[in-house]
DNA sequence: ATCGTTGTCGATAACGTTTTCCAACGCTAA
DNA sequence: TTAGCGTTGGAAAACGTTATCGACAACGAT
């Protein structure tokens, strides 16, 4: 079944030299005569040779893998996921993906149980994207994505959650809403906390009352967000506007909306975050916070790979900007008060 | 830096006994006592020992690993990805995952390339995702998805295109549709062949004489299909109807229709194929030719597993089926001439 | 002639596992 | 007592690399 695979052994055999010899035009290592390179370069594309990187990860203690964990493939991790697979073209490297699917719950344990396996025995680092996790303390590098809150235990990724949060408050402010709804995200972490800190505080310096029956939690995800967005605009008093945490909440929310005869932009204005493809294509498109996903993952995996490699860098917390997108799922407020659905 | 690992040699030390006992309770193998088996688990979980995966994979031949090779990350492939994560956890393997990024131009070496680490080096098989290589020579088994025309190589997993092209020109028909154009796929493809070819047996079935104008190629790629729709929509006589290969294709056409002022379905109906995400979220939502796909990753990596375990599979080329899925991007012609967009 | 020096090359010990023996031991049966 | 047998444990050889270090030849300089 197998055919025997062709070994370093067998190119030293051929070429009439020893296995050391081999080993040292294959990593260009000094000390070995051009004539004798030039033959064991003929014989190892004479007989396909390919060294096992198996092998080399062993002796070498390297495996040129590294691991990016996601507890799901939604959008962003798939954004993130996409950047990540750019950077990492050329780079020697190979990206595992491991995928918790979905279930928050299965996260805890999984997301443990693969962080233990990173020290020499598959990935030489790992990406956490959004993790729960706030330290490591295993031998591998690891940079978080989105982390958690209170994570100063490793290298971070993230886009400017307080910049992106004001920019999307003030929006909705500066077209007159003043009831202002917050789809929040999940509460362990960092950029969901910035983003309703900011949230409240720009409320409040536009003197808007805070309410606190305005703000439910979406955490990031659709079914979550779908309760949280039908309590809200079947309550009481409905808002004019919301703030989702990210763009699967605020996308979730416009299903509600339509569902329940609410119109956007005329009856409900609607921001999102992420800026994720799917908001360009939704009905309305959304406005929303743009966040650099890709670059993202190809500066976590950038930042991943020369702490592996052990050159120094520059900055181990990275922020990148964020801006506001206007598109058709905002509109100004007359400030006329069309009550509940009715 | 690195900590030191601790290595079965440490476990068998604190433990009292050899090398070859420790390893026989990880891997549960028969002939241990079971006071010295408890024993040996205690230190185990005492020191938290793991077993070196890279060890393990060159003693065994077996990495573990499986490849899934993806020319770019587009909604296809992601959304097959996903699949394919779903079925391996659990399974005892990870996933790698590689991406040439799009450039279709770097898929020729870039294929093979990766198809030669194949036996031994770090995958123990692979999925291929809409391939351009037709066969492969490699010790490790292979499955590909949306194969490549005439690939008989390799088993295979794809859908029924035959039945889906034939729904998707038939309604287009049954909606009183004559000029139906075809926005088709990639030409080394099985799939965007069939498609193609049903197509055109439709349309003669119909008694509607075929018209080569009608037929361009967008490759199911996003920027070559806005080129061929544009063309298409700004022809001589446009057609009232246009069959794209696949939704990214049919998505894109949508876009060159609205900025031609090409109402849809008004003026033109369009039914893409995959039913992925984006087609139910994009104006109209498109009517489509649902595709399994998640399924079939699913499948893909199931039936590669088999493969790779030498457990007898059951079916080698594995058809998924397809349905027609109703949304807002197709609705009846009257058959009023309302000639070019002018 | 002797002595470094330089340039090539090869033997070999790792790396951390698994597996195949084989040895030792305690039994039971003759 | 001894032969035979089942049970338990260990020694050692792989798996395919790489790095270290020493051998050896050629050579110029003293």
């Amino acid at each position: 079944m197998h055919q025997p695979r062709v070994t370093i052994r067998d190119v030293a055999a051929q070429a009439g030299v020893s296995v050391a010899t081999v080993s040292k035009v294959i990593n260009q290592r000094y000390g070995v005569a051009a004539d004798t390179m030039a033959r064991v370069q003929a014989v190892i594309s004479d007989l396909g040779y390919e060294a096992s990187l198996v092998a080399q990860s062993l002796r070498n203690h390297r495996t040129n893998v590294i691991g990016i964990l996601v507890a799901d493939l939604e959008p962003f991790s798939t954004e993130l996921l996409k950047g990540a697979a750019d950077a990492i073209r050329g780079s020697g490297f190979e990206l595992v993906v491991y995928s918790a699917g979905g279930r928050p719950g299965d996260m805890v344990g999984w997301e443990q149980r693969y962080l233990s396996r990173l020290s020499g025995t598959l990935v030489d680092g790992a990406v956490l994207v959004t993790p729960t996790v706030v330290d490591v303390h295993y031998g591998a590098p690891v940079v978080a994505v989105d982390p958690h809150t209170g994570s100063s235990g490793f290298p971070t990724v993230d886009a400017d959650n307080l910049r992106g949060a004001r920019l999307a408050t003030e929006h909705l402010l500066s077209l007159g809403h003043r009831r202002i709804a917050l789809l929040a995200g999940r509460a362990d972490l960092e950029s969901a906390k910035q983003r309703e800190q900011v949230y409240r505080e720009a409320l409040a310096a536009a003197g808007v009352p805070f309410d606190e029956s305005l703000v439910r939690v979406g955490g990031y995800d659709a079914e979550l967000s779908r309760r949280a967005a039908l309590e809200l605009l079947t309550g009481p008093e409905r808002p004019s506007a919301v703030f989702a945490a990210n763009d699967v909440s605020a996308i979730a929310l416009l299903k509600v909306a339509q569902s329940l005869g609410v119109r956007v932009p005329e009856d409900l204005s609607v921001v999102g975050f992420d800026n994720i493809p799917e908001s360009a294509l939704c009905t309305p498109p959304l406005t929303t916070i743009d966040q650099p996903i890709r670059t993202m993952g190809e500066r976590a995996v950038e930042m991943l790979i020369q702490l592996i490699r052990g050159q120094p860098v520059e900055r181990t917390h990275l922020t990148l900007a964020t801006e506001l997108v206007v598109r058709g799922s905002t509109a100004r407020w007359d400030g006329a008060v069309r009550g509940t659905a009715a």
